[in-house]
DNA sequence: TGTGGTTGCACAATCGATGGTGCACCAACT
DNA sequence: AGTTGGTGCACCATCGATTGTGCAACCACA
């Protein structure tokens, strides 16, 4: 029963304790003191006491000290949504065995809220920035040049530091030549049967959306102009999309790229309410991938970035001298449907 | 076309420049200038100094000062999982709402892990921390209360601080009764046709399988013994638990009362590479809400936890003055199979 | 005994902001 | 003239750690 709400022990105390002055316990405390010529038997007396005193560093006052923070920061677009939570996942664990702190903070693709969020943990003299899917990178950059901050874009890249993002043009690729080809030869897939929904003007949809043309004018030999539909990141106004869609064309086409797990979500809330038969004869392909997401109804094919590959290169880069910004693509994988991938909560032990 | 690293202006600078003294600067930048009767003028020219220099607060000099940071901490067990991304969406708006900077962070379900990362926190003088899901509540409690830290537990409750959870037992309740209702009586569910999977021995779990027993018995007259997999919080395990299952009995239960989307996603393991078929009947019960696992090719009923509410209500309790720890609960709602609700995400803008 | 090299530590400035206290100055009033 | 009561601000200690520097004490050796 020590008293309530006892001050955590600093130096100064350990200081008096042991006789020995603050810095020589500060050195002890945070191992610079072998450089300092501590005698050993100080030093033990010291980690004793501290031991005993649960002792723990403020890392505020250290912060200050140093100017750097021990935190690592992530800024997502949003949390709610497995790309980027697993980000996060992956995220966390390689800063925890770099012994530093994780901080993730979402900015909502609001430029003006990604740089806010940008000033804040500079505030807190963070030490690096991993910069997710920003809507404005190079404005966040600027915030983080200025303050002499490492950082470095993930998912979207800018202009003025290197990019870390997943092949877009290559994943949509694959995943329109897929979702073409899983019809076969028996009843081919015509162009005005595969449309695109979602997708915004961002540099992963204009990539997507590129492929997406190509393929289709490659392997169908067409591409009909109003064969994508940009609903943004927006489960509702994809929702919209598909029911504008159907006003104009009485159904659904047989095949859809959908730009997205976020638009995908749009495809459910339509699909909420509708009888499942409407569905029935569908083919769906997602960029983006989602366990849950592989097992609807209808065929979902699935393209999955490459996160944890990302996050590595990301990690790699940021330490690396600086040189001029460069763009670093992270080949995506094409799943098929009915997959249930191992995920990065696979790493952790769990118990029955 | 400043100097590429300019240090950042402090109040120093900013005083020099505008012949006041530091304290002075440093009242009317943080506000206090008029309780200090600082002339108006005064402060308009040093808030005008302050913007042409960029100036911003250094929140690590502040936070020693005042021995807090305006951070405030909320602890995951992890993110990659649509109820606990959906906490962190929900936290991050009621924090910025109140103009301080949310931390999310996980501990992966490990109690030394979690204490650790508590200790972390409050080593950055973090205001508060709200403990979701923590395998040792009371642990992290310990730590905390010796901090003098303001904390709260949610989903799963301690004993030595306020609790907000779901009411898990009144949601299998009605999960387990949803589940038995939607076979009718052409051809009623039978005892030893409906199997619980997942759940770990925490007071969630625990009181999900007391209800699930109980509604069982008083529905279908009887539960055998064997209706309960444990399988923690872990795809791998469950997905052994269901081809266990299999082993034994030859084929899936009819229904399945699954304890939450973690297990679940080892029931989609378990169908990758088998055929779909084999999946036509079944009849799943998940206590949690996803959804694209609300659209599954087979009926999905789910219990959506209320987690606005949840936070709402921690958010309250954790500004009250302390009294004697209490558990609150929060209803859970029944969702519908084929349901594709709002999220989180809903209330930010997007454009298309 | 004097010189030189190590050992082991203490001293004190510093990081940037905060907030209690004190004080000069001026106007008004007795 | 002396007292009272604002105004408007400056001074300075403080939060807890870090780190460059200085210096006694001791040993070895000539």
């Amino acid at each position: 029963m020590d008293q309530q709400v006892k001050k955590k022990a600093t130096i100064y105390d350990l200081s008096v304790l042991s006789g020995s002055s603050p810095s020589t316990v500060s050195a002890v405390l945070n191992g610079t003191w072998r450089k300092r010529r501590i005698k050993e038997s100080t030093a033990q007396a010291i980690l004793g006491l501290a031991e005993r005193h649960q002792y723990t560093t403020n890392l505020q006052a250290r912060g200050l000290r140093r100017s750097r923070s021990g935190l690592v920061g992530l800024m997502l677009p949003v949390h709610d949504n497995r790309y980027f939570s697993s980000m996060a996942q992956t995220f966390e664990g390689h800063v925890r065995s770099r012994g530093q702190c994780p901080v993730v903070v979402s900015a909502s693709r609001d430029p003006e809220e990604e740089r806010r969020t940008a000033e804040t943990l500079i505030s807190y003299s963070i030490d690096q920035l991993f910069i997710v899917g920003a809507t404005d990178p190079d404005g966040v950059h600027e915030v983080c040049e200025s303050a002499g901050l490492r950082h470095i874009n993930i998912d979207l890249p800018g202009a003025k530091a290197h990019s870390v993002i997943s092949d877009n043009y290559e994943g949509a690729r694959m995943l329109t030549e897929a979702i073409i080809r899983h019809f076969g030869n028996d009843d081919p897939l015509r162009p005005d049967e595969l449309f695109l929904f979602g997708g915004r003007n961002d540099h992963a949809s204009r990539e997507r959306i590129a492929a997406f043309h190509a393929t289709k004018k490659a392997l169908l030999g067409d591409d009909p102009d109003d064969g994508v539909q940009s609903s943004g990141y927006s489960p509702d106004i994809t929702l919209r999309a598909f029911e504008a869609f159907c006003q104009r064309h009485g159904k659904l086409p047989r095949a859809l790229f959908i730009n997205s797990s976020i638009n995908m979500e749009g495809l459910l809330r339509f699909m909420a309410g509708r009888p499942a038969e409407m569905f029935s004869e569908l083919v769906v392909g997602c960029y983006d991938y989602d366990p849950f997401g592989s097992f609807l109804p209808f065929p979902v094919l699935m393209v999955r970035q490459n996160v944890e590959a990302m996050i590595a290169k990301a990690f790699q880069l940021i330490d690396e001298p600086p040189t001029a910004p460069q763009t670093f693509l992270i080949a995506p994988e094409l799943i098929q449907p009915r997959s249930a991938l191992k995920g990065p909560l696979d790493t952790l032990k769990d118990i029955a």
